[in-house]
DNA sequence: ATGAAACCTGTAGTAACTACAGATGCAAGG
DNA sequence: CCTTGCATCTGTAGTTACTACAGGTTTCAT
């Protein structure tokens, strides 16, 4: 023992923001670790790999309650594969959509930007053919 | 005259839900409308076009700070084509970078939900994956 | 022992709405 | 004329995932 760290160094190692790691906390995200006698916060390893977990799932776009979903299922103990690729695909299809919404989008975009000749004349094909 | 109609109206000709026309209005986005004597709003054919304004450009995902500056514009009739086209061109590239890190996305997510062989046991690479 | 840095709680702000609650207005049928 | 029921009114709180304070306390190195 001894190796328990401060809510500082759990920030730095994970990149998390301080604020965001008691956010977690407050939200069941990761349990409320031990205190010291002053109060403040002391994290050991264990919450280091969880907080670790999250940050991941959270930069592969999962929501704070995907990630509940899937962290209940590991601290259950009732955690299946399959219910974890679940979770995972229909999060890929999310993804998928957003993609092909976005690439319409940016089909429709460059059409309209196109028909603008970027003169100084307060004509423009851009507003005309938003407004009708 | 007289064919000034009610928010609802207004709501079922553009498509935009009442509570958010109000937003609009306490916004700036859509201008106060006259009222009757019991202070029901009341809006005319500019509101309509206005209202379609701002609806296709939420479609085409510019946030209501870009509407409003592009409003602003139209208001001001200080409209140039060119600072329009500044609008939409840096929107468009927002896009793009949007569906390109969305693409890499759906490539990492891919990967990892492939190697997940979706039996009932608890090892889970998925998982194993995230917390490492 | 002291002073700076880190930490604490609690609240409010962000974007763009949505969802009430509780009170009126309005229009049509009887 | 009066009732009934739908539409509308204001104002506030909730959503997601945080961030940014303010004002106070603890810790640690000197």
């Amino acid at each position: 023992m001894g190796k328990d760290f401060t809510i500082g160094k759990l920030s730095s190692q994970t990149g998390v923001n301080i604020e965001t790691i008691r956010y977690y906390e407050k939200e069941g995200i990761l349990p409320a670790p031990p205190r010291t006698e002053g109060g403040h916060r002391l994290y050991s390893e264990e919450h280091l790999r969880r907080l670790t977990f999250v940050r991941r799932s959270r930069e592969l776009g999962f929501s704070l309650n995907e990630i509940r979903t899937m962290l209940d299922m590991v601290d259950g103990g009732n955690l299946t594969c399959s219910e974890v690729k679940d979770v995972t695909v229909k999060h890929l299809e999310n993804v998928r959509d957003k993609i092909s919404d976005l690439q319409k989008l940016e089909k429709t975009l460059k059409a309209i930007a196109s028909q603008c000749k970027g003169n100084k004349t307060p004509d423009c094909p851009i507003i005309d053919s938003l407004f009708s």
